[in-house]
DNA sequence: CAGTGGTCTAGACCACCAA
DNA sequence: TGGTGGTCTAGACCACTGC
């Protein structure tokens, strides 16, 4: 990274590999995107600080004030958490405060956090991925993936139950007690156990009938209305890495979204 | 606005019903009210420019970079756009681009938007205001509202059945015909023609079974699975301006959300 | 007290747009 | 060509944290 103004140069010498960005990419940008590189490859490991701005803006040789407009970003996206005199943090799932950040299942009373929940973990087994599974992650059908059935309840009631699909290659040698043993949310698990964080999300959401086998598991009459969420969460580089099925109880819970 | 440092002065003179606000706020938070006051008075109206951030930066007496830092949070909650080369706009739900921001709702297929619906207005009539909805909208039980149910339709398939309540006092003469036909979102007629400016949302989303009337309206199945969309907007100052209740068939369409 | 992020400034230059 | 937003810098000072 070069000190040199942002102009069309950059592709001078210093990295004869590089195609000659046609685009104008602002520095900060570039910037951003080589502590993305960093945080990807585990030069920081999640809930560890990250170097100063000052050191960071030594090692690129650009200004404070360029860091800080990167860091800006990456904090934007929930990658990083900065505190004021303390320094700026790789984000992780297992914080206390943020918890449960892609569960947005709330109580119908205390629009509070629906705090922890008893997990059951019905069936956890390498299979082969579905037609289905594979193109949402990426794979080939009949490649091994990880299949977890659970119901999750809040205070005695079950109220979630989800299927999730996991890549085999990444997520190797998941058992059922590591599911259901766990302290703090699922991927916090999935950070420490298997390097794997999960930056962001698409949901799509439906209204269904129960059948009987779903009514069962979640104590309600056989084609009660539930919702289906299904939700593909991503790594970094838009990398797909989990696909969830969940359907839920919303008699007593809603799903609570904000819209800007 | 002084020139001064964001010290703890501020309470000096100026402002004798001021009472002297305890926490520190930065300069670029306090032109931010400044502005975001100005945006309320209509001082300009929606898809009109607003002054060059070097003029609000003389208006102000404070420097460029302190104006942008303070448009830069408006431009991050939709409340203005930027424009490289042109302005900054005052943000309206008229503009080509960001039509039908709040519906969330898109065809299983084409993952694009989902154009314009088919209205038809079942109802529009002046009414009191049921405890939950003088609630919600923060009036007392009783007091005038207006209220709406209509059908939207995507391709001749009735989609939405929506019951919408809006204060009586700000929309004064909302008629079933200006609701059935006027161009774009909902959300621009009512700041064209009743300077309501709808700026966030809060939504809660359920899964239901259709009655029979509700079947009728959207041609389903009585007991066929249907999601709630409860949405309560606001305007500026978290004031709450509109309760709507959309139930959504599923079956070719779902809620999209992303999660980050 | 030193170190971190947070604010503010002043000035230079770049990219985009319209007249 | 002039005006607008967008980027970058350098330096000063403030607020918060922990030793």
């Amino acid at each position: 990274m070069a000190a040199s103004p942002p102009s069309s140069a950059d592709s001078a010498a210093a990295d004869p590999a590089l195609p000659a960005t046609p685009a104008f990419s602002p520095l900060y940008q570039q910037i951003k995107g080589l502590i993305l590189q960093s945080l990807e490859a585990g030069e920081w490991k999640p809930g560890e600080a990250i170097p100063s701005e000052m050191d960071l803006a030594a090692r690129f040789r650009v200004s404070q004030g360029t860091v800080r407009k990167a860091i800006d970003e990456l904090a934007a996206e929930n990658l990083v958490v900065r505190r004021q005199g303390k320094g700026t943090f790789v984000a992780t799932h297992a914080e206390q405060h943020v918890r449960y950040r892609f569960l947005k299942l709330v109580p119908d009373n205390a629009d509070r956090d629906v705090g922890p929940a008893e997990r059951s973990v019905l069936d956890c087994r390498r299979v082969r991925a579905p037609a289905e599974v594979a193109r949402a992650l990426q794979l080939r059908t009949g490649d091994s993936v990880v299949q977890v059935r659970r119901v999750l309840s809040f205070g005695g009631v079950p109220t979630i139950l989800e299927d999730i699909w996991l890549p085999g290659n990444a997520f190797k040698g998941l058992t059922a007690e590591q599911m259901a043993g766990h302290q703090g949310p699922t991927y916090a698990l999935f950070e420490l156990e298997f390097g794997v964080r999960m930056v962001r999300a698409e949901e799509k959401i439906r209204a269904v009938a129960a059948d009987a086998q779903q009514a069962a598991a979640l104590d309600v009459a056989a084609g009660a209305p539930l919702l289906s969420v299904e939700r593909l969460a991503y790594t970094y580089n838009d990398v797909p890495m989990e696909l969830r099925r969940g359907l839920y109880r919303t008699d007593a819970h809603h799903y609570r979204n904000e819209l800007s």
